[in-house]
DNA sequence: TCACATTATGAATGGATATTCATATATTAG
DNA sequence: CTAATATATGAATATCCATTCATAATGTGA
């Protein structure tokens, strides 16, 4: 793993700070993006000096990493916690789009984080897109196995479920279009499409 | 129009200059991100001075907004010139996302331009992803009516789409994953997709 | 209670860079 | 050809901001 030499607080006071730290970097990092917010900012929001920011984090840059990698981290885990609880492959991508819509929902500040690394570490965009993509088209492969479903390139499937999944929590974090607070609505119409396709007649 | 205060050139030279300028800018911000691109860099590489960017441009701000929409609105006409020469939905859905994933290709600085608005400009963002929705659902909407389409909430469809190309764009683009130089294969793989769902049995 | 380690402060530093402007050259219209 | 206009230069300016560091306060183990 990455070492990003932070360096953990002991005492109960110091882990408070430390976490309002993260607080306040992130609510930032989502409000202003990662270049308009100024460590002033971010240990003025945490009510902190300026110093205080490097006792734990070396770089501003370690900070965003940091965050990253916890948001990276967590949404896999609440989505995989939620996907194993079901049995079938229809249940498994039902929730896993409703468990990525929901997470995104609670947590808006993910989508600039993550993607705004795209401009900051182009590696990690590529790490994170790339892993996501593999442990999908693991349980896809298994799927496929299991006769649950088609033979197709779960490869280029990993990247259409994700850009589906993505793109209709961009809708609802962003209020884009309509109907953006009634998510079951939404998952149901996203199923829908996946399992009977877009078109009348098939073949 | 949102007025960008933009000096186009007149003589034949000027023009010259003020395309070295957007071709250096392209460049650049798409290779080192908005922020880590100062203006010398790109006085440089266009092989003039910093001054003299500023005879066209206002600001680094009006440049970047400028490139921006001239992306969004290249992207739109090319791919509404190649899926107005298609008949069926079937047809222009895969003109559409070939069209896409082509374009992305051969202007692979589209990416980096349009999705980094989400931490210059938001509302550059909202717009940009509204707007392209908005024609997409009149679209989906006339092949609902013709009967080519199944009654679906176009509104969700269309964002659901617009991942499925986007996400396609990205894997090609940053070759995450396999077979990233045939176009033509995954155009099929995600069109299968489409047509015929994920699942082996329909209802 | 006393040394020692940890945590906190915030003013000072140093480097970076968007923009301006006084000056110079090229182009065009009459 | 000549004024007027458009284009070009690049050093100087003024601001911004990540990081450091000398100093102080707080917590901890013996």
């Amino acid at each position: 793993m990455m070492d990003l030499n932070i360096k953990e607080p002991t005492t109960r006071n110091a882990k408070t700070t430390f976490q309002e730290i993260e607080k306040s970097a992130i609510k930032l990092f989502y409000k202003n993006g990662y270049h308009a917010t100024t460590i002033a900012d971010i240990t003025d929001d945490a009510g902190v000096a300026a110093g205080t920011l490097y006792l734990y984090f070396p770089s501003k840059l370690v900070l965003y990493k940091h965050l990253l990698l916890t948001f990276s981290h967590n949404i896999r885990r609440y989505i995989a916690a939620r996907v194993n609880k079901m049995e079938s492959r229809y249940d498994k991508e039902r929730e896993g789009v409703k468990a990525f819509i929901e997470y995104a929902r609670k947590n808006p500040e993910m989508y600039n984080i993550i993607w705004e690394s795209l401009y900051i570490d182009r590696d990690l965009f590529r790490d994170y897109y790339m892993s996501f993509a593999k442990r999908y088209k693991k349980g896809l492969d298994a799927a496929v196995k299991q006769g649950e479903l088609r033979e197709i390139d779960t490869d280029v499937v990993s990247f259409v479920l994700m850009g589906i999944a993505n793109f209709i929590g961009l809708k609802v974090v962003f209020k884009l279009g309509e109907r953006n607070d009634d998510i079951d609505y939404i998952v149901d119409v996203v199923m829908d499409l996946i399992k009977n396709g877009l078109f009348k007649e098939r073949e």
